[in-house]
DNA sequence: GCCTGTGAAGCTATTCACAGCT
DNA sequence: AGCTGTGAATAGCTTCACAGGC
């Protein structure tokens, strides 16, 4: 078995996030097994994506009782999770950084919000669940202490290039970005972008898409979807 | 009657959004005209790419000016923005609600979040810029005056499903779930889910990944669209 | 040259369909 | 019966490659 770990695809690398995530809900729930038919409606997708995601990590469950959930969760651990843990910061304690870094807090085993960043002096200082805000101008010293690969960035577009450079250089090779703007990085460092604002605009599109109910006989504006152009 | 126009794929409307904020900032420049090549590396896509979106809003440019910004920009206008306006709504005003209605205010001529909601009856009457907080009970009433059809969700995942029924009850067609919870709506009811917890976990995957990755292989995705469902 | 627009090819992701198991 | 595992087919998305224009 000298064969090299073959890499995930990020989408099915998040779906294992969330198959973990839905399978310790019902083992919180004293289930004990699962057929990929129910995890499929748990998580949203189709059974045979959940058959096929259940081959890319290699596990096995038996068509008498469907996959057993303490098995499985211990196989996407082996996947998903660094064995010695990870650590990761953030930049920005916004409202929004708060909310994710409070959020974070013990969440994981294995990957811990260890630090905080802020450009604003009154911060630095503020620990927030166990995680204590520095001065931005500290990221390079506390990411190489305390060996930082994964970074989030919640911090005004205007800075986030900054920010990122200043983290890449530090050695950061994964960064969650929550700013409005698209990070230059090298192609060795993972970039992953949490943009509301195009969320919000997809949204509010298909919202607009979506099929008018047949029975409501004075449905309003039906000139709306009228495509432009 | 014509029929209507094809929908449009939900990557190609979140490139779209991209690019017009893109677009703005360029000319905010003074930059009148750019280039395929020229976009793209801003958005971080191929330049093949946003030809063929060009292709999918149906404009275009000429070989020797490229596409003028103006235009494109008003194109794109046509197709994601709603001729006479959206309402939205945000439930769960916490450090995340907060952040979002706090970004969000003013930020789109077509698309305003015009109420807050949460549980908490200590929020409820607070005003985010001009953005006033009611009771969740009231969802049902306001969101039906206002005629609200876009919603975001920021409540903790226990209740993510309680007030995503009570949001399509009311009317709502689209949601901004950010609650670590797969919500259960009718078939005509758009969601998207913002998971941080399932970003993180695919970031910290890759970071770790880094050293192995091939240096070609330029970590190229757009949104988070490409979670689940 | 350097640009756009686009058929065709290439890839990736998902679903279909069914063999095999218990 | 109902399940899993998986080849095959399908659908969707991105890149290649090149025609056509200035």
């Amino acid at each position: 078995m000298p064969e090299k770990t073959a890499t995930i695809s990020a989408k099915v690398v998040a779906r294992l996030s969330l198959y973990r995530r839905l399978l310790a809900s019902e083992a919180a729930g004293g289930a004990r097994h699962i057929y990929s038919h129910q995890l499929a409606t748990r998580a949203g997708v189709s059974a045979e994506q959940v058959r096929r995601d259940m081959m890319a990590v290699g596990y096995n469950g038996t068509p008498i009782r469907g996959y057993c959930i303490a098995e499985l969760m211990n196989c996407i651990d082996g996947l998903l999770d660094a064995a010695q843990g990870q650590n990761a910061a953030i930049v920005g304690l916004g409202n929004l950084g708060r909310a994710i870094t409070v959020y974070s807090a013990g969440r994981w085993p294995k990957l811990s919000i260890v630090a905080a960043f802020d450009h604003d002096p009154a911060k630095v200082g503020q620990v927030i669940n166990g995680c204590t805000c520095y001065q931005d101008a500290d990221i390079p010293r506390i990411v190489a202490e305390r060996n930082i690969r994964v970074a989030i960035v919640a911090v005004p577009a205007s800075e986030a290039q900054k920010v990122a450079d200043s983290l890449v250089e530090a050695g950061v090779k994964g960064i969650l970005n929550f700013a409005p703007a698209r990070l230059r990085v090298p192609p060795d460092v993972y970039v992953e972008n949490m943009d509301v604002a195009v969320s919000l605009e997809k949204v509010a599109y298909f919202a607009r898409q979506a099929p008018v109910r047949k029975a409501a006989a004075g449905a309003r504006e039906m000139g709306s979807e009228d495509a432009i152009q």
